[in-house]
DNA sequence: TAGCCCATGTAATTGGTTACATGATTGA
DNA sequence: TCAATCATGTAACCAATTACATGGGCTA
């Protein structure tokens, strides 16, 4: 299933301003890589049908179009979204989303058989993964201080606050479980008795 | 990229014991799903193709072929890792795993955007993730006692305890961040100063 | 005038699920 | 003998990424 989450993706980005397909793009990368990414293999057709359904429309001389002197290149297409398209939306998100948090976690299928192979490589992994999600910390803490400056008074901004905060739960939370890894990888293999 | 990683999940499954497409179907959906999931349509072709490569070999007289009295299906084709395909999984365990825990979080999406909806909308969304969440952690927890007790003294225990304790930490990270994130859309949505 | 960013779009490929077709064996 | 389970396999489809083709505009 999963039915066309781009759909909405797009969708709602377009709640916050009209944008084009290069412009959804950059949303979608700068915006909220963190927890979803959109291609350019997705967005364009994407948009084309959108527009084919009434959900959005050529947006070059709507009102509103905001301070963009003119459309600086000819073939820039700006979309925005239609009350229809806002129906669509709402409607999805009234609708119950699935859990599925991250099927298939390499870290875990790699763990769960790292007997097999060479004995350091699992402390290495972990390692790794604990240095990426302190980076993910960091940034997270960056984001969420350029936004609260920068959006204090913008209506979304709780919602994009508890996003962020997400990470910062998960995030905080594999950090700590790396520190325990650790520790568990650089205990012996085989609990020996004692002396030598 | 991705390179294939069900045939490193089909490798390390049968490093287990030796399988059949049918039983590794029931390993990933019993065994390890809540962090890796595979369907027939992936398992049966990637089996003849790890066949034709060596990597694993027909085990139906392969000796510690264990305790099945004969074939009791006449089609049953048992599969097991030859020292190549050992081999291939050590190198893919040596090498480094993507982070990528999660793309395309879907209840994320659905609260970045919440303000275009029904205004109860987000708050059911939480709620029922953290019924989810919780739920993952009960069972968890059962898991964990069962393997504890089932096999105390399997080499592979301290790796498979340390995929289950990954999932515990993040619910329970995501428990608590429900908890916060629910006072927060219990919160009014703008703060009013005072008296009506 | 070269190089970079803006901008749109598509084709090929991968990764994966779903649904189905087929049939044997087991046990109520 | 009926239903459930065991068992293998494939075709159709969907979601998504990657890589490429194309070309305009801006600026150093």
């Amino acid at each position: 299933m999963a039915e066309n989450r781009t759909r909405y993706a797009v969708l709602g980005a377009l709640t916050v301003e009209p944008m084009s397909g290069y412009d959804l793009k950059r949303f979608f990368d700068q915006g909220v890589s963190f927890f979803w990414a959109e291609s350019y293999g997705q967005i364009y057709p994407i948009l084309k049908q959108l527009k084919a359904e009434g959900l959005v429309a050529d947006a070059a001389d709507a009102p509103g179009a905001s301070a963009r002197v003119g459309p600086a290149h000819p073939r820039r297409a700006v979309y925005a979204i239609t009350p229809a398209g806002r129906d669509a939306l709402a409607r999805w998100l009234s609708a119950p989303a699935e859990p599925q948090a991250g099927r298939r976690l390499e870290i875990l299928l790699k763990l769960f058989f790292a007997r097999q192979g060479e004995p350091d490589a699992a402390a290495r992994l972990v390692a790794d993964f604990r240095a990426h999600h302190a980076g993910l910390l960091a940034t997270s803490a960056a984001t969420e201080a350029r936004l609260r400056a920068d959006h204090a008074a913008h209506s979304d901004l709780p919602f994009w606050l508890l996003t962020l905060s997400y990470g910062q739960h998960v995030s905080g939370a594999l950090v700590a479980w790396c520190d325990a890894a650790a520790r568990t990888l650089a205990a012996p293999p085989a609990p020996v008795p004692s002396g030598v």
